[in-house]
Formats: structure tokens, sequence, C-alpha cells
DNA sequence: ACTTCATTCAACTTTTTGGTTGAATGAAAA
DNA sequence: TTTTCATTCAACCAAAAAGTTGAATGAAGT
């Protein structure tokens, strides 16, 4: 029957990552909020429609949202968009396992910088 | 020019996982090991060479290996295939200062389980 | 009111993806 | 050696993705 399945939150998130210059834009916007024009500066590749495509495709998948502020939109990361792709694939890998010593390091590092307000 | 740029790891990773049907066979291939018959055993939505399609795109992203055992293909996962993708998907996350308390808890879990060997 | 600027929408093209079927390969069983 | 079984290869098709250009929208500046 091909029932066309729905699309997990899983799906939009890895296939929006699946791409150099989408994940360019997140770690631009990790970096600092921006707005179509100032990231359409540093993506000559291509037209800046092209580009607000790739962006509409992460807001799609929850990575970013876009706030009115007057004639502008300004695009922010949602930090939490990558939850449950990274559960995902850290139980599926030996991630742990393979490396719970150096998370052991970091996160003791992590608190003696106290706590992230 | 539209210099068609090479694929990297990420690229492959993501877009492998990009698709519930490959996710689930390295679901299956997480509790077992198993043939492309066995595989497609579980998988009456679409023939044997979609099955193996499917398959050819997590090998190429590293994510399984193949090995020949007389007439068979004995697919195994690769569980150092997501680490460069697990590694940047937590950095632009805020994976780290939102759950490292429950990771604090898994670890010292996990200690105390004794060494993994 | 008119113009400009930032973004979006619409129509269209090309490439990639995910599926199909049928034939080929190559090891194992009869 | 002939047949069977597991997998792969090749040719093809439809739908989705990724790009283009040009027009439309809508707030801001003059």
């Amino acid at each position: 029957m091909k029932t066309k399945s729905e699309l997990t939150e899983e799906d939009l998130v890895f296939s929006a990552l699946a791409d150099k210059n989408r994940r360019k834009i997140v770690e631009l916007l990790h970096a600092k909020d921006s707005t179509l024009m100032e990231l359409s500066e540093l993506f000559s590749d291509f037209s800046f429609q092209a580009l607000s495509k790739h962006i509409n495709k992460l807001e799609r998948a929850g990575i970013l949202h876009k706030r009115k502020e007057g004639k502008y939109r300004v695009l922010s990361l949602n930090r939490h968009a990558f939850r449950e792709s990274l559960r995902w694939m850290s139980f599926y890998s030996n991630f742990w396992n393979e490396s719970f010593d150096q998370l052991d390091a970091l996160i003791q590092q992590k608190k003696s910088d106290g706590p992230a307000i």
C-alpha cells in the first residue's frame, strides 16, 4: 500500500543536518543570532532564496526559530532540538563505554567551573 | 562554478540516518549481527534489493560492514561510526549543560558496575 | 505617497533518492 | 554438473530535494 509514513522529529533533524551548508548555518547561529541577509553574505555559492530554503528546512526540524523584529527576521538556534537524535545515536554507538572516562573528566571540570547560571 | 564538493563523513552519516528504515536496520544489528535475508523478513514493505541499497548506504557511511561467510554476508555495526557526528551535535546543542547531572549519575552507576573488560 | 530593503512565494529545471523488475554472479547442496 | 540460495548489478521510474529567476509582500525611510 506504500502509506507515505509521517516524518518523525529524527527524520527531520538528521536530514536537516545531512548538508554541509545547513551545518554551517548552525555553527554561525551558535556564535550569534543573525538575519538572512547577514548569513547570505557568507554563502556566496548560491542565492539568498536558496539560503532561505535551507533555513526553512532547519526551522521545520525545530533546529532554529525566527523572531520578527521590525522588517527583519532574527534567526536563533534552539539548543534542545538535538536531544532525541543525540540520545538515539549515543544509544546505538559505544560512545558511553568508549569515552566515559573522558566524559567523567569533562564533567568534573565543568562542575568546578561552577553552576552555569 | 558549482564544484560538486566532496561528501564528508558527517554528510554520509547524517544522511544515512535520515531514514526510519535505515535506523531500524541499525537497531536490529545492534541486537544481533544478521544477513540480508534475515533482515528482509522484517522489512515486508519493500523488496530485498531495496533493502540491499539501504544497507549499502549505511556501509558507505561506515556504519556497518559486511563479512563474507560462505555464501552469506554477515552484517555488523561499526560502533565507532557515530563518534564525529555525535561530537558535532553535542557541541552545538546544550546537551552538556542540560544533562550533565544525569550523565554524572549514569557514569557513577557504570563505574560501580565494574570495568567493561 | 514613493522607494527601498528583507524576506517570501511561485514556477520551473536538474539532480538525487528510494523504489521497482529482471538478469548475473558465485558458493553450497543435490 | 545441475540446481538452489543469497546477494549484487543494471536499467528504469516517480517523487523529493536543491537550485534558479522573477514577482509579491510588507515594514521602514525619505
